[in-house]
DNA sequence: CATGAATGAGAGTTCATTCAT
DNA sequence: GATGAATGAACTCTCATTCAT
């Protein structure tokens, strides 16, 4: 309410007050962080109530006095991380570029969110496992549709119309397309590290990047053979 | 469904009667086709033992005694979901297509067979989820690896000698691509299903493997641009 | 219902403006009515602090700086009950009537009470079953002694001296008799439902008390035998 | 662990093999009797799983294999209550008393019962305190009817054959009339003691006894002003 | 060999009670 | 003085695992 102390701590020094010790906000967004932490690194079933409200530095009950049930929180943390590629997303500006660049950056932005925000692809793989019971319950909240294919849908019309791109794709197939793409060698570079004998490393999946751009951009691509 | 090896050779002069003598072979198999279910359907914490004893309708002090504990047996499934997506691709002929229709049926096949096994998904994703540390300690297995590389590398060859594929293309890569592109869309249907506003059936998933042939092949094409 | 002895007199001078300043009282009255209804619905146990606090519309600490802690709440609801049953004793008028008809309006005054404050047996059941700890505890208040005995002991002596009651009668005895055939059908009617076919409604009590009158009246009255 | 006194003892020296330490029948047993006492004791949300268990000998998983959970336990433990007492009254052989003393013999009966198995009074009390959910789910069982209303039946139509007794009384009445008078002072001798300056002991239920009979007696008997 | 019976350890959840504003 | 925020302790229930027959 009055202050939050991290942001606080930077702010060490300045004039302000005691921090508050109760302060119901700031203890809800930290048991959301550990509990979006905890279900991405454990899975809905493999959490623990203790370790999210030790994680947060809260007691148990707190927790459930702010969201209700595991299930409850399993939900918000979520939603949350939707909510947070959402904004991200936000930040995307994709008219600064041409077509094919505006592409390629998509790509790089998605398969970037994908590695540095890990969470949201465990998420995910943890609630399409749970047959999406939960999304399906909070599908309906606004911020969790992706605005994103309005912005894939003029980039491809402006492609099409400097004749660089077939008239013929699905904003929708493209941008699943891409997710595949970014999505699996991260999601399961585990398995596949087991299976293949290449090093899945940084340098792998920022080379990796490049094609997966390339290829995209040679499907859209209007070419020779698509006269 | 697999050959009993030598059922009954080792008790045939033994006089006593028609006792069913190979139950323990039958026994583990029944095990390991309930937990593989189970496990799929429920992830490694989800997955009761309980009820993979009762639906391989054994006992469970049968099962300990077969499979040790939960996470052994958990490494059985998992294993069991590679030996039977590599027993599928022993059936793949691809050297009786061309190169770009080699690539096609590489698809459909992959496609298809997440499709239709939905528990070898669901197995990569928990293992994933659960950062890869059993499939590191059974990879050794040679049923694990995939000879799917040498055939794609001796499409690739073909494609190449033929001029028609460029000749910069990893195996390794093509086969991570194709991969991506038909696992995503189902591994991940629920979440899709509840962001997008597309019937993600089966008549879309064959759709989209069409596309995915296309783009795939586009990008291997050696075009005008390769030179 | 009972009056507020000097609202409003002690700040009657004070400038101030109108602030309700017998809040104080009006909370504990509040706070002891929600514990009562509380308390008798769901037993010592089940009765919820957070719950009384919500019917008394109150919070949780001042629930607790009125009354410490939820054993003494429960002793005070107790003893609130006590209270409410000897005020309601204090208007019945026995003397107005002869000694048969006495007996017969005790009884109706008892079942009624019974009937209409269900509260009453709830927390006689409710204390009976811990054991009657609390009340052993408040039981020197001078309000919870029933002067009912006295006027039962009048009662039968005018019906002595009226040559019409037998004179070996105990007025507690009497007492706890027309408490037992009072207490019993209402206090266990669930239970008698459930195991006899009888409709145990409104009427049929009203019927049994004019039953219980007679019962009471045949037992006290001298009769051929009693000589 | 290894032996059991009480049971084992009075059997010991007999022939008969080694004690089962795993047997399903007396455990469940064990646990019933465990489960009355302790629900008879503290009711129902007082009552300790834990508690439970301990007083049984054996595991809470043990229990809850059994039983289902808490609820189910208590109706298990109720309906004990029941048949119990039920198996008393098969012993009562009314028809060798004339109608007088068969009434007082019944009286003595349940009067004995209620003190002498203390649960059966807390488990009825607890029971209608929580409004009798329970007992209307179990009340179909055959056990739980009482055949005494025959056994009334009969003995008032004995009386009445006589030319003793009142024709127009209804034996579930005076069922309900001889409970009343033999419960109340058992179920509320705390609270009765507290508010009395009786001593509320077993020589004094032992007179009153007698009381509620010729209470009863008289009630039934047809006298001079019942022509 | 096969299993019904049993349990230690721990999970989610609740509740009376108190702190800090 | 009054309250929203917070918690220690305990409770019900579950689960992987093993014993004894």
């Amino acid at each position: 309410m009055s202050r939050e102390p991290d942001a606080g701590s930077v702010m060490a020094g300045t004039l302000g007050g005691p921090r508050p010790k109760r302060n119901a906000e700031r203890s809800k967004r930290a048991i959301l962080d550990a509990a979006l932490k905890e279900f991405s690194e454990f899975g809905h079933d493999g959490a623990r109530i203790d370790s999210i409200a030790r994680r947060a530095g809260v007691s148990k009950p707190l927790l459930y006095a702010h969201f209700g049930d595991k299930s409850a929180l399993y939900a918000a943390a979520l939603r949350a991380a939707y909510v947070q590629i959402r904004q991200a997303e936000q930040e995307l500006n994709l008219q600064a570029f041409g077509p094919e660049e505006s592409i390629r950056e998509l790509v790089r932005f998605t398969l970037n969110h994908f590695r540095e925000k890990p969470w949201f692809i465990s998420m995910l793989n943890t609630e399409n496992l749970r047959g999406g019971t939960t999304i399906r319950q909070i599908s309906d909240a606004a911020e969790i549709q992706s605005p994103l294919i309005e912005l894939l849908r003029s980039t491809l019309a402006a492609g099409i119309a400097d004749g660089m791109f077939r008239d013929d794709v699905d904003p929708v197939d493209i941008y699943i397309t891409i997710a595949s793409l970014c999505y699996f060698p991260i999601s399961n570079r585990h398995t596949l590290r087991a299976v293949f004998d290449i090093p899945l490393d940084d340098a792998w999946i920022d080379r990796h990047a490049v094609e997966i751009g390339e290829l995209v951009i040679r499907y859209v691509r209007k070419d020779a053979s698509d006269d």
